[in-house]
RNA sequence: UGGGGUGUCGCCAAGCGGCAAGGCACCGGGUUUUGAUCCCGGCAUUCGCAGGUUCGAAUCCUGCCACCCCAGCCA
């Protein structure tokens, strides 16, 4: 089951501080803004978050970095929880609030202030857009920076007192307007934002920005390895700064790894809200979605996220890794997990001539092939069965490996079965088949030595159960959706979703609980709904498809 | 055209001066009451390019090239 993979380089950089004594337990954390819900991306985060501080024995704590009260709400953090949970992380004591920091971070803007490292600038977003120069030009210093540090103050707890508006002032760190590093321009510490605040209510009316938070909480937390992707690597040395020129009682380090891509499919939250918003597709956990909790309505198990998570590594290059990967460890976890059972998606009525009508044998099926102990189920045997309507044709070449007229194919668990006869309709399409039984053929072949080349599943038609078949596909038909300046959603698949009605199931299976994963033969593996199936109306979702490698028909 | 990153098989990824791991995908073959699984085998004389150092380089040096990130009072 564990395959052999050698370290990567945040676990080698652990090893080393561990071993050189730089620290003595390994604290990590997974800090998501509560703007969102959690997508395969963070689920990457939370895999290395949470993967390095298990593998050295340490501590990952869960973060809401809710700096910004404008985009975020308690849904979507109830959401992050489930999903963190789901996935069968564990976070350190209680979920932590960059709110519940508030305090500290403000007193520490005025220790800034009174450093003369921090001023109150009032010049407009525009205004200070037009004084930060450019990525090749050097900015110009703000006509503000010179405040006296009392001016300053005054100003500060003015802006926390309300007593300005909106966009009027800002507090900004003084440091270097010619900085290569655009963020080291007097990068802003605080802005005025006069809305309520999820956790903190209207306590604030000044609320920090990520750069002044992040670390600091990191900081005030104890966080010894302060791991983000790339996109923040410009911000260490800002991240840095503020540690240097603050008394903080620990010293938290950044190191950033490249974001996980999937292909076929958008990461971006503002992607995915556009998705949902413009009812592309019905929620956030759409099963076509990339989310968490859209993998998992979608029926993949936490384990093959968590595995796909470790097999694509973790490294600083910026890629897409092909969702075929993905999809090989969900199928390789589904596979071990799924117990078997038989579904009909195209129903094609087969009569059984010489079998007595009202007679019902219970085979015992195995549920799964190779682990015994998950014990069998009884599958009723009787006169009239459904079968595929792609696993009969009148004739075929020897390739095909199902039934055709005046041969055998075994039913699978059941007997071999010898078509006879075919009724068709006004266009020549079968509507009924009527086959003879081999006698003596369960569990054994044929007395005649004439053995049937193909198995394939089959329900009893009087005891059969209807359900309802939600097929997905891939919600992109282009590896990158959006490549090249385009619209994303030109590239959306307009086939996406298939919605069988009424497919044919054993019985057995409509009494699955929601979640219940099953692999239906040749077909795939199914999911019960979370949330629409029930014994008496079962609804399935398919997960993903068995690998196929039959080439032609 | 400033700064910061990254370039090893179609994709992901080991490798850190001694002569290219592994996984996915793909292609063969075997087993099989799932055209699944499983099992065997194949798949980079070559490491973005060009020079240089060295007995010896993907690994060191130099110079190019390509791609990604940064000019939110977002994170």
């Amino acid at each position: 089951m564990e395959s052999k993979t050698s370290a990567n380089f945040l676990q080698t950089i652990v090893e080393e501080d561990l071993r050189e004594g730089r620290v003595k337990d390994v604290v990590t954390r997974f800090p998501p803004e509560p703007n969102g819900y959690l997508h395969i991306g963070h689920a990457k985060s939370i895999s290395v978050n949470f993967g390095l501080a298990e593998r050295f024995g340490g501590r990952c704590n869960l973060r809401f970095d809710d700096t910004n009260p404008e985009k975020e709400s308690q849904e979507y953090i109830d959401s992050i929880q489930e999903d963190i949970l789901w996935l069968g992380y564990r976070w350190e004591g209680e979920p932590r609030f960059a709110s519940s920091y508030f305090g500290q971070l403000y007193a520490w803007a005025e220790h800034l202030v009174r450093e003369s490292l921090a001023y109150v600038d009032d010049l407009s977003a525009e205004e200070a857009r037009q004084l930060r120069g450019t990525l090749t030009e050097p900015g110009v210093n703000s006509p503000n920076r010179e405040r006296s540090v009392e001016e300053n103050l005054d100003l500060l707890r003015r802006m926390k007192a309300g007593e300005f508006d909106e966009g009027s002032r800002v507090l900004r760190a003084k440091i270097d307007m010619a900085s290569p590093n655009m963020n080291l321009r007097d990068p802003i510490l605080y802005r005025i934002r006069k809305i309520p605040h999820h956790q903190t209510g209207t306590d604030w009316v000044i609320y920090p920005t990520y750069d002044f938070a992040h670390g600091q909480e990191d900081a005030i937390e104890g966080i010894t390895h302060s791991v983000c992707t790339l996109e923040f690597e410009d911000h260490r040395p800002l991240y840095d700064w503020f540690l240097e020129h603050l008394p903080v009682e620990s010293r938290p380090r950044q190191y950033e790894f490249g974001r996980l891509n999937p292909s076929y499919t958008v990461t971006s939250k503002r992607k995915l809200k556009q998705l949902v918003d413009d009812a592309l597709v019905a929620s956030w956990d759409d099963p076509r979605m990339p989310t968490v909790s859209g993998m998992r309505r979608r029926g993949y198990r936490p384990a093959a996220i968590n595995r796909f998570c470790e097999m694509v590594g973790t490294t600083r290059k910026d890629g897409v890794v092909d969702v075929a990967m993905l999809e090989f460890a969900v199928r390789e976890d589904l596979n071990e997990h799924a117990p078997r059972g038989m579904c009909v998606l195209n129903p094609l009525k087969v009569v059984l001539t010489d079998y007595p009508e009202g007679q019902v044998e219970e085979l015992r099926l195995a549920r799964h092939p190779s682990r015994e102990e998950l014990g069998e189920r009884g599958v009723p045997f009787t006169r009239e069965l459904y079968i595929d309507a792609d696993d009969f044709r009148a004739e075929a070449n020897k390739k095909y490996k199902r039934l055709v007229l005046g041969k055998r194919v075994r039913l699978r668990g059941a007997y071999v079965i010898e078509a006879r006869d075919v009724v068709t309709d006004a266009d020549g399409n079968p509507t009924e088949v009527h086959a003879v039984v081999v006698p003596d053929t369960v569990g054994k072949d044929p007395a005649d030595g004439v053995k049937p080349k193909g198995v394939i599943q089959w329900v009893s038609a009087e005891k059969g159960r209807r359900a309802e078949l939600r097929l997905y596909d891939r919600l992109f038909n282009v590896e990158q959706p959006g490549r090249g300046g385009q619209d994303f959603l030109e590239d959306l698949n307009p086939d996406s979703l298939q919605v069988v009605k009424e497919a044919w199931i054993e019985p057995s299976l409509a009494a699955a609980k929601p979640e219940e994963h099953f692999q239906f033969e040749r077909e795939g593996y199914f999911v019960a709904d979370r949330y629409d199936h029930s014994e008496q109306a079962p609804v399935f979702n398919k997960t993903i498809g068995l690998r196929d490698t039959w080439g032609g028909s």
